[in-house]
DNA sequence: ACTCAGCAATTGCTTGCTCAGTAATTGAGA
DNA sequence: TCTCAATTACTGAGCAAGCAATTGCTGAGT
């Protein structure tokens, strides 16, 4: 047994690195993280399109007929205005969205899904499902999922209540 | 009521968009990004470090005096091996760990930690503890943290089960 | 002993994002 | 009515990741 300081500052970090926080938040983020890379994966594979534009696609069907800016998708998804630009160019390219200039701003583009954005959005919609079940929802028993959903939103909440 | 197949498809997919596995599942995304996004940041304005470079570091005091690949670092962080090449880079660059030959293989490069490495890992530990206590910890009652920690652990399990 | 399939790390190129700065438009207060 | 701070979208530059191809090395089968 040595006592210099950095023996010491050697077993505090051991002792940081193992703690029960650490490995428990570790597995949050990397849970989510494989989570959303499998589900990209098939999704650029069978329908050629990524995880971030399936979720624009979700969110245009959330309110059928309600008008949805840049702005509000890049709130909703946790982007900047500048990448969210950038992704509805991309989409708007590959001819699944279209952009329409407000009526009532003339600053906002509102965006908006076209017919082959609802084919490829029901195909991805399936292949989202298929991949969420086998991954999220069957491992878990059913007890476990609502406490588990449920403890999301608080989270969401915490992480909402403050800027930052 | 129109019956167009228009309408249908319509229909479909305002159910596709809203129902509960894709919004739970949003939750879990949307849950995790942003607590990472928040993490980086504290750690970015306080440490001097991205968030990725801390699991590097806590990954290097796992097992103290374990020696550590590359290799390793990429499948315990998700990553492909370029990645790591370069993210390893700038850790060397700003002094945090240093490569090293390994004596049994020559193809690979093992990764240690310096002083310097520790100290800093020291400061991030502690910044990455008070933010996950309180957006992660505080938001739960104790018997939701401890069944999710094990949801979140049938995942894991489940993802690295097959291929992908 | 030699070959060769396979693995570790690296590099060039591409993608998808952020940050910082810009231009047009709006709406609230003097 | 006019002004000006705030807001929307966009653009250029930079960064961190992935993919594909390359290099150097290893170890198993002949």
């Amino acid at each position: 047994m040595n006592a210099t300081p950095q023996h010491h500052d050697e077993h505090e970090a051991a002792r940081a690195a193992n703690s029960r926080l650490v490995r428990d938040f570790g597995l949050l983020i990397k849970s989510a993280t494989r989570l959303e890379q499998r589900i990209d994966s098939a999704l650029r594979r069978e329908c050629g399109i990524s995880h971030t534009m399936l979720e624009v696609l979700i969110r245009l069907w959330r309110q059928p007929g309600e008008e949805v800016s840049q702005r509000q998708l890049a709130d909703d998804l946790t982007l900047t205005s500048s990448g969210t630009t950038r992704l509805i160019d991309r989409m708007e390219d590959a001819g699944l969205v279209r952009r329409v200039p407000s009526p009532g701003d003339r600053r906002v583009a509102l965006v908006e899904p076209t017919a082959e954005g609802r084919t490829t959005f029901l195909r991805a919609a399936a292949v989202h499902a298929q991949v969420v079940e086998e991954y999220f929802v069957k491992p878990l028993a059913a007890d476990d999922y609502a406490r588990m959903t449920s403890a999301l939103s608080e989270i969401t909440r915490a992480l909402r209540g403050d800027a930052g």
